[in-house]
DNA sequence: CCCATCGGTAACCACCGTGGTTACAGTAGC
DNA sequence: GCTACTGTAACCACGGTGGTTACCGATGGG
């Protein structure tokens, strides 16, 4: 997943518990509204229960729920519960530090981006899961 | 490269390009500067010269020169040049349409993930080169 | 109890994007 | 024509990631 996968996969996971609220989710159920593999599906959802924003129960007729109401949950939310440390790609850039411009573009760069960054996240902060389920329903997107 | 790698290096050739402005900069230089191949910087210079943000001279004391002024050249050209259209991952993501939450999900976030890159796009516009420039010189950052 | 159902993870494979490198054709000035 | 460049193609190696199988542990119903 280009990285965006898997968050595009997890905001569809959280508007399909809000959509299904009520009765606890199996991963199963998700990956066939999904069109993958059922692992995958867990494997975002444990990140989402990491970051305590869904509920899982094991055993017979258990499975996931949402762990707080859908219109307290952003997408930034969901975002930084699988997205930790955006590494914006600097790993693979040591520059010259002879250079003069290579000396002191990294930090540069870090500011930039996260600049870049932060307009992106409040984008995302905007959205939250119960306006993706109205969305999913068909009524007034109603924003914020 | 994260896809932000290529953006890293793009900056600091521009930045390269400014600091040094006044006599054509042969790619072997630049590559020093950001310690990586001349190949490497000449496939990000290709991209920035369709774009008409710099200019290549061939031959011998060629090299490549800022097409324009370095404050009218922004990070979002340099975006847009070498990131022509921003896939979002979508590409790996067809979800079941025979449930309702999958048939809806796609358009959703693509609406989503054109708000979070219009937040980010708005901050590197707003980053000239050579505002770049001028924080590798040391000097007052005099952002916009 | 035991068993069916479910989450949680590890392990492995295949694929793809991409950085690095070599090679070579084309071009411009001396 | 020689030399110093750009412009690309071709290839390899690596890492990230989606897909799959497998197995352990927990839970609750009979």
């Amino acid at each position: 997943m280009a990285a965006n996968s898997k968050f595009a996969v997890t905001v569809h996971i959280l508007a399909y518990l809000a959509y299904q609220a009520g009765r606890p989710i199996p991963s199963a159920e998700i990956a066939r509204s999904v069109s993958t593999n059922a692992v995958v599906i867990r494997r975002l959802l444990s990140c989402l229960v990491k970051a305590d924003l869904v509920n899982a129960r094991k055993g017979v007729a258990g499975g996931f729920e949402l762990a707080r109401a859908a219109d307290t949950i952003s997408l930034l939310d969901a975002y930084h519960a699988i997205e930790p440390r955006p590494s914006h790609g600097m790993n693979h850039f040591s520059p010259n530090h002879r250079c003069p411009v290579g000396a002191r573009i990294e930090g540069i760069l870090t500011t930039v981006f996260n600049a870049a960054q932060a307009g992106m996240e409040a984008e995302l902060a905007r959205t939250s899961v119960a306006n993706v389920e109205r969305l999913v329903r068909g009524v007034c997107p109603n924003k914020r």
